[in-house]
DNA sequence: GACCGCCGTGAGGAAAGTGTGAGGATCGGC
DNA sequence: GCCGATCCTCACACTTTCCTCACGGCGGTC
């Protein structure tokens, strides 16, 4: 997790830098407001710590230079408690507003509140591989030749899953027999078979000689994406 | 805009009410812990401001209690200033934190702050497909081919809401019953059925072969646009 | 070259899941 | 209390999905 913190004294810059390394963030700072944009652009940070009050690009000027092209999660610190600036920085596209002097324990837990949210929103999972596009979050599998949707059914959803989560590597059968048919499986493995047969069908451009979807005798199975 | 105010205080709960109603929400009130509770699951509200100090089922156990199913924005407001007061609230869930005594400005300015961040995936909610035109926002539903207004129900706006807001994806049935129909919905899911067929028939241009609610066998439905 | 383990293939039936129709319970407005 | 709209229940037909079984091919081993 990265933080940006824009500050014009260098001593709370700093007091801050500690803070943050303390608790395992990754720190950029920044001085000025120009610099923060600047740095902004440069680190794509994960939340932004910004001191409204810095000369020249005021923090106002940050928040919207920052909105202009980032949705980052903005916190602003600042030494005046009027509410007429604290509407106007959030109303700027601020997400929260602390005054000095602040405590950095409750500092530290607005900045987890604000992070947290951005995480369930993870860019979508999946891969390209011969004619066809796996997304596996939204459990879609688009032909890219035709634009075509393709249709898997759940067990063929759990077992392509458990192949792509471990591209490269091959997957033994009793691992992937446990991930798709529960830890009670039969031993048998025909059905394993049968269902990699169907991803065959479905996702290969010859199923008869697959390209990504391997198998090694004896094993187990591996999914080569590319 | 609809905003859940819970507070055991009337007189507080009586003041913030006029207060978002002139700014244009709509409001929903809970007196108690366990009645906000039921008030967030019939209600689905935008925001959620919550008093931290009510007695029996306590603020905190709200903020778990929503998060079970829930990722609604919770601002909460509270007499105690303490440090741990706040990071424990923070990080059980809630999103902001005011402390008593507030200003009404920072406060709106803060519950905006806080629904802003999902009003873009809800501005442009909406589409056109098959026959007909449909705004979330204004919860309206008009047929292309002759203008006339299709009604649709409470709950097959919730279900409908839900299935468009994941566009493309695939939402599970569990998904789709909690967001419908509360945490503690029936495990049953016959009347999910029966709703998704009432869309069909009222969306769909042939109810019986759909082409934009669309079934995925044992594990849930599927929005498709265009 | 015959045996043997392993994998791919095809078809078909069991099981799970879904669509459908009718009808009863519930709620709010008049 | 009546009425219509809405929500939910239930039983049954149908579709999809899942799994079983038997057979043929391939490669390694003796």
């Amino acid at each position: 997790m990265k933080v940006l913190i824009a500050d014009d004294d260098p001593q709370i810059l700093r007091a801050l830098s500690i803070t943050f390394t303390a608790s395992d963030y990754d720190v950029v700072t920044a001085g000025d407001g120009a610099a923060a944009l600047r740095r902004a652009a440069e680190h794509h940070p994960d939340i932004v710590v910004l001191d409204l009050g810095m000369p020249h690009l005021g923090g106002i000027d940050v928040i919207h230079g920052l909105r202009g092209w980032s949705s980052v999660p903005i916190l602003v610190i600042s030494g005046r408690m009027d509410s007429i600036d604290k509407v106007q920085a959030l109303d700027a596209g601020a997400d929260d507003y602390v005054t000095k002097p602040f405590l950095t324990d409750e500092l530290l837990a607005r900045v987890r509140a604000l992070t947290r949210r951005r995480l369930p929103v993870r860019e979508e999972a999946g891969a390209a591989f011969g004619d066809v596009r796996v997304d596996l979050v939204a459990k879609s599998v688009v032909r890219t030749t035709d634009g075509a949707d393709i249709h898997l059914t759940r067990t063929e959803w759990r077992l392509l899953e458990t192949l792509m989560l471990n591209a490269g590597r091959l997957v033994p059968q009793e691992i992937l027999l446990t991930e798709v048919w529960g830890p009670q499986h039969v031993s048998d493995s025909g059905y394993l078979r049968l269902y990699i047969r169907q991803l065959r069908k479905k996702l290969e451009r010859d199923p008869g000689s697959p390209r990504h979807l391997l198998t090694e005798a004896g094993m187990g199975y591996r999914f080569v994406p590319g």
